[in-house]
Order: structure tokens, then sequence, then C-alpha cells
RNA sequence: GUGGAUGUAGCUCAGUUGGUAGAGUCCAGGAUUGUGAUUCCUGUUGUCGUGGGUUCGAGCCCCAUCAUCCACCCCA
């Protein structure tokens, strides 16, 4: 087997099963999406390598050892497989002058590639659904993303928990950036190996250690929100004061900090210990530089990305199972005028709408019933010799709630009393009717 | 990228101190004379991840390699 070509590591295939949980997923994320105004956009999967350096930053774990860049040999252009969503929003955004007339409300869904050594919850190719809200400056926005993550948990039956934070603005993150650098540096006997090399490219991650070694240092050190300026403490403020009105609740973290450089003021994660160290199924917050630094005209903006596995592989571990769709009907003959009867009648089924499967492959009858069990078709319509001659299909019902608690036995019918049953019969189920 | 564990039937796994492979499930057929539960009977599952090595002999021991999983790192 291990002869044969595989998959490139950290990459996966979704079988038909898997397939079908991810678009049940993608239809609630949408009508959740509609309801709250947002509007997808569609952007490629491959950018010019500079847009990721310029949005993520240089010195990020992503840019500098995590993406998939290369030489287009054609022109000698370096481009990169997206990392990440909002850097191609953003450009997206600008390259079409999209806020031309006012702030903006978007998605994105599909998949972003990082190589890094993969595990459950974290993959080569990876997919999120992100969420960005742009030219809105206020913590009414912020506290709109939040809001609307909780809504869709509760649709999706999990309960992450909120972590919040505010990074502040540039001056603060500055000031408070030289504080901590002075810091380590003053303590510097103390420090791990990952911390003396984190001292001047990311400092703020070192808060971050889960060294216990670290632990005291890290909580002796300077609070970024002693450095808040005011405007900044303001839409903290704000941001909370939205949260606590709707019922939200949420934990201050003041070492929550971002992996990606753009972010500023209001940061927050959603995050569960039902998923090992891959707890984190959604995070986001305001990244209010990002516009201007990729060349548009200033203006502020926030989001999200949740990663769709981890959501998935959390609403397994307890959440609202995501409903499969089933056929409507199976149909089961046996006899040369039979099949040409029943293919007529797959062919009228599907003409009014019913996912319909015609049995091929012949066999017995009570091996294609088994098939039409495992099939979880709602009926089976049965066309043998006597139906043939009649004109008529035997209808046999298969799921309990097809007809909602009063079972109906099989019985002779028209096709066009399949359909009015099919259709009257509404809701598909799975308990199998026992006989 | 670092450290560790695991790779045996489509799936979940067993395999005793090295003597060329089993269970459950699934699938197919039958008991049920055109009709899906359960139960019972019968049957097929396989380059034991891959490539080398040691040995008379390797699923088992050694080396390499690939993949998955766990922790770190990082992040969604």
């Amino acid at each position: 087997m291990s002869n044969n070509i595989q998959s490139v590591r950290g990459m996966n295939d979704f079988l038909p099963d898997a397939a079908e949980t991810w678009q049940g997923f993608e239809a609630i994320v949408r009508d959740w999406l509609r309801r709250y105004g947002y509007r997808e956009l569609r952007t490629p999967i491959l950018e010019h390598t500079g847009l990721f350096k310029r949005a993520i930053g240089e010195v990020t774990d992503i840019v500098e050892k995590e993406m998939y860049t290369f030489v287009d040999e054609l022109n000698g252009e370096s481009l990169t497989l997206r990392p990440e969503g909002t850097a191609s929003a953003v450009r997206a955004v600008i390259e079409h002058n999209l806020l031309y007339d006012g702030g903006k409300r978007l998605w994105y869904t599909g998949p972003m590639f990082r190589h890094e050594r993969p595990q459950k919850g974290r993959y080569r190719q990876f997919h999120q659904v992100g969420v960005e809200a742009l030219g809105f400056g206020g913590p009414d926005v912020d506290a709109e993303l939040i809001v609307m993550c909780a809504d869709l948990w509760q649709t999706l039956g999990i309960a992450p928990t909120l972590q919040l934070n505010t990074l502040g603005d540039a001056d603060a993150r500055q000031r408070h950036r030289a504080k901590l650098i002075a810091h380590y540096q003053a303590h510097a006997d103390q420090l791990d190996a990952d911390a003396q090399r984190r001292l001047h490219t990311n400092p703020l991650r070192i808060l971050d250690s889960k060294n216990p070694a670290m632990a005291a240092i890290n909580d002796a050190a300077p609070q970024l929100m002693d450095e808040l300026g005011d405007d900044a403490r303001a839409h903290f403020d704000g941001v909370q004061t939205l949260l606590r009105a709707s019922g939200i609740a949420f934990a201050i973290n003041p070492r929550l900090v971002r992996g990606l450089d753009y972010y500023n003021r209001t940061v927050f994660e959603w995050v569960t210990d039902q998923l090992g160290a891959q707890g984190t199924v959604c995070a986001g917050g305001r990244y209010d530089g990002l516009v201007e630094q990729l060349g548009g005209k200033p203006a502020p903006a926030a989001g999200f990305a949740m990663g769709i596995e981890r959501l998935l592989s959390l609403i397994e571990a307890g959440g609202t199972p995501i409903a499969m769709p089933a056929p409507d009907a199976y149909i089961v003959h046996s006899g040369e005028a039979a099949s040409l009867l029943a293919w007529q009648t797959a062919a009228r089924l599907r003409a009014a709408g019913m996912a319909t499967l015609l049995h091929v492959g012949g066999g017995s009858f009570k091996s294609q019933m088994k098939k039409a069990d495992a099939s979880r078709a709602r009926v089976a319509v049965i066309i043998g010799d006597d139906e043939a001659a009649a004109g008529q299909v035997t209808l046999k019902p298969l799921r309990a709630d097809v007809n909602a608690g009063s079972p109906v036995e099989q019985s002779r019918a028209t096709v066009a009393q399949v359909i009015e049953f099919l259709k009257k019969a509404g809701a598909d189920a799975d308990a199998p009717i026992k006989r």
C-alpha cells in the first residue's frame, strides 16, 4: 500500500460521510452569517509572498518557517499558498476599493496551508471560516463579532470558553515592549532557551510560556494594561459592557497574545479543554492598522477565524450531531417489465425533487431490501411482475417518523401518490420501522 | 523543527519465549416459498506500512524510511 502514492503529509481526503458532515456544517454557518448580514468574499488560494510578509509580520513563526512558498518557474514570481485569510481579504478590499461607501461585513471560507508537524486538529491543509468587519472602529463591532460566535456555539451545541484581552495601541505596545525587555534582561539568568530566543524577536510571547520555571518571572513582568492610553481603555471597557449586557461570560487573560503582528486592541480566543493541545477553536481581534499597512486608506477593522476541523471535533465530542442527508426513495425491482417501470418511476420521482436510488446489479428482493434499508432511504418503492402488470408500485415506508408516529403499512400506489406521500411526510429520520 | 508512542482484513483490534496469521464488525449467500430488525448457519477478507539486515526460519529482533497519534513549539 505504501508502494502507492499517498496524499501529501498533513493533507486529508474527505470521504463522502465526512463531506456530508462538512456540507451540513457549512449550511449552518451560511445561515448564521446571513442572519448577521455578513456577505461572502472569495479570494484566490495563491497570493504574492510579499502580501503575507507585510500583513502577518516578517519575524512571526508563520512567515519564517511555516509558509508554502515557491517560485513560479514560468515567470520567477515568489508565490505562497495562503496561511490565513485576513491578508487576502484586506488585499481584495483595497484592490477593489470596497470601502468607498462605508464599512463592510465580510466572510470567507476555504483551505489554509501551514507547514507544521501534523497532529489531530492541526493539519498542513486546514480549513477556516473567517469573518471580517472592515471600516468600523467602535467597540460595538468587537462585541458583535463575539456575540455572533456565542450564537453559533449554541446552534452547534458546544461550549468553548471566551478569553479576552486588549493589546492596546501601537505606542502602548512599544512602551510595554521596552519595559518587558528590560525586565527580562534584569533576570536574564532565569530565562529558558525559548525565552532567550524570543527576547528580542517577540518578547510578548515569553509571557505565554508553559514552562513552570518561568512562572515567577512572568508574574512579576510589567503589565500592558498599565500602559494603556485613555482611548484604548475606554474601547476595552466598551466591549466588556456590551458583552455583559448580552450575558456573555468571559475571562480576561492578560497573557493572551497573537502570533500575527497585525492585531491591536481587542483580542479574543474561544478555547476548549476537550481537544488536547489544540484547544483554540476560534480566535480574532481588532487590526486597525492593517488596511493602511497594505497600502489602503486608513480604516479600522476587526475579525476572527475559526478552525473547521477543530470545531467538528468538538461537535463530535459532545455537540449537536450534524444531520446527514438521506435518500427519499430506494426502488426495488425484479423482472424485465418491472425494471422498465422502475426506470420510469425513478425519473418521475427525481423530476419531483426526490433523491432516488434505483437499485442496480440485480439480486433477490431480500438483498435489495437490505440495500434499501442500509441506504437510509425513507421509503422503498417495490416493483415486481404484479406491479408492472397493474402499472402501479408498492410503497413501503422504512422510517418511523415518515408520517409522524402513525406507521403506515405498505400499500399499492401510483407514482403520483408516492410523491404525495414523500412531500407530506416532510422530515427525514433514522429510526427504522420494525416489523 | 525537538522528544516519545504506534503501524496486522474496508473498520476496531488480538497475536504468548522468533516456527510464513486470528476475533469482532462489515460484506456476500442461506434459514424466511418477491419484503429491510433480531437470532442462527456458511463463506471471502491480508505483499503483517515500506526497504534492508540478523536467522535454518521474522508479524515478533536490528537499522533505515514513510505515515498516524501524544507532548513541546506554534496556532484555527
